[in-house]
DNA sequence: GTCCAGGGTCCCA
DNA sequence: TGGGACCCTGGA
């Protein structure tokens, strides 16, 4: 098995980045981790600055390149945001982190997933809504399942659904799903529209509010302003802030600012 | 076994 | 604008 090996240039963590929330299928294998994202899976190592990816070198500079963001200069934008003591120490322990560029049906669906939920259940209803209706997939001998299509989601009875165990989130994903079949959100849209006027549509969906809807924006989205604050983020900003944060001060990159502060809330406390 | 809380949202007063 | 309900389960 021969593998594409990537030149990385600093500022990056596999492991800190597939960790850090915004993405919840990946498995460890091998001393690194096979990543799932749509249709598509790859095996992936970290030695160093090398990034080894089991997939061609095509498809990592179409695909798992901009997947991971390697092609953003990370460096200048900690170098802007180091005024900022909190974000400073954020960034030591967060060195590695970068925000992903997600599939965007995925990210919604499993942003709808995540609410009021811990970590290790949202992988396990997320790998479970793919085992049963998505497709298998192959990745170096082992199964792995492809995030199930919008039509078969839409499609989907609500009694069908339960078997995944997502609880009273089972209707909303039904919901997001057929209002993305019906061209009531395209993906489109919800990029090419401001930042306001994009998460306005996103929540029309049932089950969508702002910080699901900044997370879809953000991961799934392309838009790197946007600050889902959750739990973790406002217990930073009420403990390291005085309660007091405006976003603003990071613009144009909230979102990753965001990402750096979530990890260290989460991981370095 | 018991209890609390989890990368929230909806509904109703 | 605030507070309770919501499915279910991981972790203490």
């Amino acid at each position: 098995m021969s593998y594409f090996e990537y030149k990385l240039n600093g500022d990056f963590d596999l492991e800190q980045t597939l960790d850090s929330g915004q993405c919840f299928r990946y498995f460890d294998r091998d001393g690194g981790f096979i990543v799932v994202s749509g249709r598509r899976a790859a095996h992936f190592v970290q030695e160093g600055d090398c990034l080894k990816c089991s997939s061609s070198k095509d498809e990592f500079n179409s695909y798992w390149l901009d997947y991971f963001d390697l092609s953003r200069d990370y460096a200048a934008i900690k170098k802007q945001f180091s005024f900022d003591e909190v974000m400073k120490k954020s960034m030591e322990f967060a060195y590695g982190v970068r925000v992903m560029r997600q599939d965007f049906f995925e990210n919604l669906i499993t942003f709808i997933i995540s609410q009021q939920n811990n970590i290790p259940r949202i992988k396990k209803i997320v790998n479970s809504l793919c085992e049963n209706f998505g497709e298998k997939i192959d990745v170096m001998g082992d199964v792995m399942y492809s995030f199930p299509t919008v039509e078969v989601l839409a499609n989907l009875d609500s009694d069908k659904l339960s078997v995944i165990n997502a609880g009273y989130r089972a209707a909303y994903i039904i919901d997001g799903a057929k209002k993305v079949l019906s061209g009531e959100i395209t993906e489109e849209n919800i990029r090419n529209l401001d930042y306001e006027n994009a998460k306005a549509q996103l929540k029309k969906i049932n089950g969508v509010g702002d910080k699901v809807a900044n997370c879809v924006l953000l991961f799934g989205a392309g838009h790197i302003q946007a600050f889902p604050i959750d739990v973790w983020i406002k217990r930073g900003i009420d403990e390291m802030y005085n309660g007091v944060l405006d976003t603003e001060i990071f613009s144009p990159y909230g979102g990753i600012a965001q990402q750096y502060l979530f990890y260290y809330m989460r991981k370095g406390r």
